[in-house]
DNA sequence: GTTTAACTCTACCTAATCAGTAGACAACTG
DNA sequence: CAGTTGTCTACTGATTAGGTAGAGTTAAAC
């Protein structure tokens, strides 16, 4: 699972490529169109700032900006930032590799073997989308209907 | 990540699959072969037998078999089993689905729209593959030589 | 029919991580 | 220089992960 940060993060960087070169978008903006915590979403951009994701500015007026355009930021490297790894063992990391605890030797690990190759698709997949792409969004399932809002 | 626990169970049923029809496999065989805590492994042999997968055999000479043949227990049903679910967002769980908290409508989420997409084509590897395939390992990764098999 | 090496069950524990908040501070703009 | 914005360090409460303890139950073998 993605952390609820992860999938904050996302929403918020998707919230301003949205807004890609309409000037800073204010804190509070982010916080109610995407319905994030107000004091969370003070940590997760100062981690993007720091990342050199997002600029901001401060003073009236302020708010924030992706640095560079959505085209250029990939899903992959966004969970890569926040998650440190796609992969879903941490023996299977091509970035953050590390070897699992109890295991086999890797050379005879199956379950790496695996994990190897789902990772690479997964990878495919998330580094072929940006923050540029139209993403179709699905109705809910039918046998779980959508409750009012959660506020 | 998968958890401690799943990746324990993945390779106890292929340590069991790999005994296929050879009788019962005592617990300490397992555990010593997979390298899992050897008190942790029957709670998690405890659960597969109550869900079914897994047939254990008490008193004398008794042991755990798989209840099915290796070529019908597919790595999907095992993540699902013991994580509940393929998908990385709650919303985006076909088999178990919840709604997201703090999150936009589902119907307008797009970052939903790429989790469903990603969590399908994840589902269609996992189910792809079973206990009965070999599995191609691959050797540990260059940048971080295998140390000495953690006792 | 007793032995004995197995499995089973409930309960518990400790440490880490997650999700989020508090509050003082710094910077910019009009 | 007032007001609005972002920045930083620290803290906290709840949950989960990972695993252990220990008494009890089976059943094959002898």
């Amino acid at each position: 699972m993605l952390s609820q940060k992860t999938r904050y993060t996302i929403r918020a960087l998707q919230h301003l490529a949205d807004h890609w070169q309409q000037g800073a978008v204010r804190l509070d903006a982010v916080a109610e169109a995407q319905n994030i915590p107000r004091k969370f979403l003070t940590v997760i951009l100062a981690e993007l700032v720091r990342e050199g994701l997002v600029i901001s500015h401060r003073g009236r007026d302020g708010g924030y900006e992706l640095a560079l355009p959505p085209v250029d930021i990939r899903y992959g490297d966004i969970i890569r930032l926040t998650r440190g790894s796609l992969a879903l063992v941490p023996c299977a990391s091509r970035n953050a590799h590390e070897h699992c605890t109890n295991c086999l030797p890797e050379v005879e690990c199956r379950l790496r073997g695996l994990m190897l190759t789902l990772r690479d698709e997964m990878a495919a997949m998330l580094d072929r989308m940006t923050l540029a792409d139209p993403i179709e969004v699905e109705p809910p399932f039918a046998d779980d209907p959508a409750p009012a809002l959660a506020d």
